[in-house]
DNA sequence: AATGAATGAGCGTTCATTCAT
DNA sequence: GATGAATGAACGCTCATTCAT
């Protein structure tokens, strides 16, 4: 059944999280749960698919917040700064989406993965660098944003998308951030992430303070929604 | 007995980098080599410090590419465009070693090594960003980069090295880049490198194309520099 | 019904031929066919079943070929080179019931089956040694043999039956029987066949170039027979 | 070690035969002897390699009688009948081997095993096929035989392996062949052997109680060496 | 009659590690 | 210091069979 296939993603997630990728075994997972190991073959074939079946949970989440983000009323850098409160917020909320996704970059899944979950996953990066890149298309048309000739909004976005998944990575991977002298990569991150936009000459410009504020009053009116959205979205996992 | 160990790490390299951590064993690194698998035993105590001692010679490599690119005369911003220009020419000729230290923020490596080695690589961690850091500092001692109050040139660092990091991650792993709309992640990357500069009010100013020019004038005058280092290092290796 | 078994058992054929008796699984049938595996064990209730069923395909076609040469009018030795027709028309024709014969002999599929499908086995083997018998008969009673004293028909039909299928199974199993000096096993078969009827003093004696004509020409005659026979057969299955 | 691989052999071989390929798996190896599973991989990269090393045991052996017996003095036909003595004793006394190299012709072995180990497969078949026909040869240039024009040596000793094999494999997997109505397999084979060299003509005829007379003696006679040849290979085992 | 989820023992194989030589 | 046989738990996966629906 549908809900046999949750509760073994369930099984696996915290598995996989604790303990990676290899100490991800059927075996380990059979024996937490009240199934059969042959059982857990009937839901999914290797467990390479588990994995990226715990990703797809992920990244269906984030583009939920990412459209509630993108759907915000507003100048075209307001709502750059709601998608950038939904990145934090999913950090912060779904480190855990996080990193899974983090895995499929790096470890060799996808080999052994069928095409259709592949697709899944392919098209909800797509879609959500999508998503980001009608904001940027936005600013475009209403002039507040001048890309350099022969970029398009995909591309702006990347820049984006590079510190936030960048900065992340590093932080949460880098032995003693704080040793080398960078206590707080959050602000960091953010100030990295207005100074690109002032950097575009992105309209209105900013200062690291407004942006700032602007982030904080952000998250503080989206928060009540963020919240619903991950509740919602888990409750159907 | 020095040499003993560089042949270890040669044999084990490939195998990393094809097949993945998971096939990294010693069994198949033995059978590759004139030694036993005993042998390797005296030599790195588990695979993992395999996989470190691999990824200091990478980390190694990038460091002194990042001294020669510093010790360039010139400007703040033109030396930061030859910092830039090390970490081009790193990714590009020595991909592998980048991708090894991927693998360091992913797999559960560091439960099992010795405390020796992760010093080791904290050390020239901390020892690149330091060496990017006095570029900044010289910056702003010169009066051509004003940061934002209470924001030290790593943090300065740590948005450059996001969006590099994030960029190269992204571009390797990301599927399908190019149907997204992000043809050419590189240039991408060195556009929104002097936007972030830009951003920061990084003097002299520059647009892309300056930014371009300049940057494709900088590798040709370190690339002769660069490929001696990776030359000698390698020799050592 | 019945055709439902016929159906497993054309799903199941190309499988045991292709990738043997270990590949062939239930799963593997239920999978290639409409049907679910439950319904499979409604019809068979061990796939060794299925292979026996397999094997009565063969045997009942090949006892039709045999009956339609022994049928033949003309001498016992012209008759009994049509058997002999029949041997290499059914060989050439039907190598994959030869095949599945020879499975028989060899993997332990006798335990788990059925009384009943197995006696329709030996049924058929005695059968078709009985209508070979009956051709030996014939000639003993014409005079055209003298076997040794205390050798009866069917002793006699053994000597033939273990050359026909001694030949075949080492010409397909035997590594490079060419290379051994055995360049065409099926003229080889023949010539020691008629060998053992010259040996016998099977009248009319007959030099091997006579036997060789005589088969070609048997051959002639009955081949739009024996394909009628194994048309109409195989419409049955 | 070398003792430690013929153990092993030892403990597969009554599985092999008793049960057959299917149950010789490497779980029941290990359980039945004083090593642990990953012990017999260090010998044996896979099971199939078991029964190929357990065929050229009995494969050496066969070669061993075939060779004391074709060495015998005398006529050509005095020295097949050796032969045909050695046949019998290898199938009466190492039956265990024969079934083995049956095995060999069924069962989807080569695929998995090592090129080495498969020609010393075919190296001892060649090698047997060549003893036999150095007799064939030597009757041919006596005069004592003249085969059909174009029929090398090894075309003759393909007709006596064929009877041989295939009476040996009709014998022991035809259910109730007494039933049939042939009581006395090894007497029929010994007539259809002698019946063939009569229809070859080979000099001196005889008729099928000479022959038998012959064989008989001809056990007696080389009953001693025989043994003693199998008991000093088997130690070596 | 048909289904197909569930089982769980079993398979072939791998491998990090040990240790006597 | 080097060896490599030995270990034995663990792995990913298969599959004949059962049985509630």
């Amino acid at each position: 059944m549908e809900r046999r296939a949750r509760e073994i993603l369930s099984v696996a997630r915290p598995i996989l999280l604790e303990d990676g990728f290899q100490a991800l075994s059927m075996d380990r997972v059979a024996s937490q749960m009240e199934y059969a190991k042959g059982t857990i073959y009937n839901h999914f074939p290797n467990k390479e698919e588990i994995v990226l079946a715990l990703a797809v949970q992920g990244m269906k989440l984030r583009r939920a917040l990412f459209a509630k983000a993108v759907e915000q009323p507003g100048g075209s850098r307001h709502r750059l700064a709601c998608v950038g409160a939904a990145c934090e917020f999913f950090v912060s909320n779904c480190f855990d989406d996080f990193r899974i996704e983090q895995l499929l970059r790096q470890v060799n899944i996808w080999d052994k993965t069928s095409e259709h979950r592949q697709n899944t996953i392919r098209e909800y990066e797509t879609s959500c660098i999508g998503l980001v890149s009608t904001v940027v298309q936005a600013a475009v048309e209403s002039g507040e944003l001048q890309p350099p000739p022969g970029m398009d909004p995909p591309e702006i976005v990347f820049g984006f998308w590079a510190i936030c998944y960048g900065s992340q990575v590093l932080a949460h991977s880098s032995p003693g951030l704080k040793e080398v002298g960078i206590p707080d990569f959050g602000r960091a991150m953010r100030i990295h992430l207005n100074s690109l936009c002032n950097g575009f000459g992105w309209q209105p410009f900013m200062n690291w303070q407004q942006h700032i504020e602007l982030m904080d009053s952000v998250h503080q009116q989206l928060s009540s929604d963020f919240h619903q959205i991950i509740t919602s979205q888990r409750e159907d996992q």
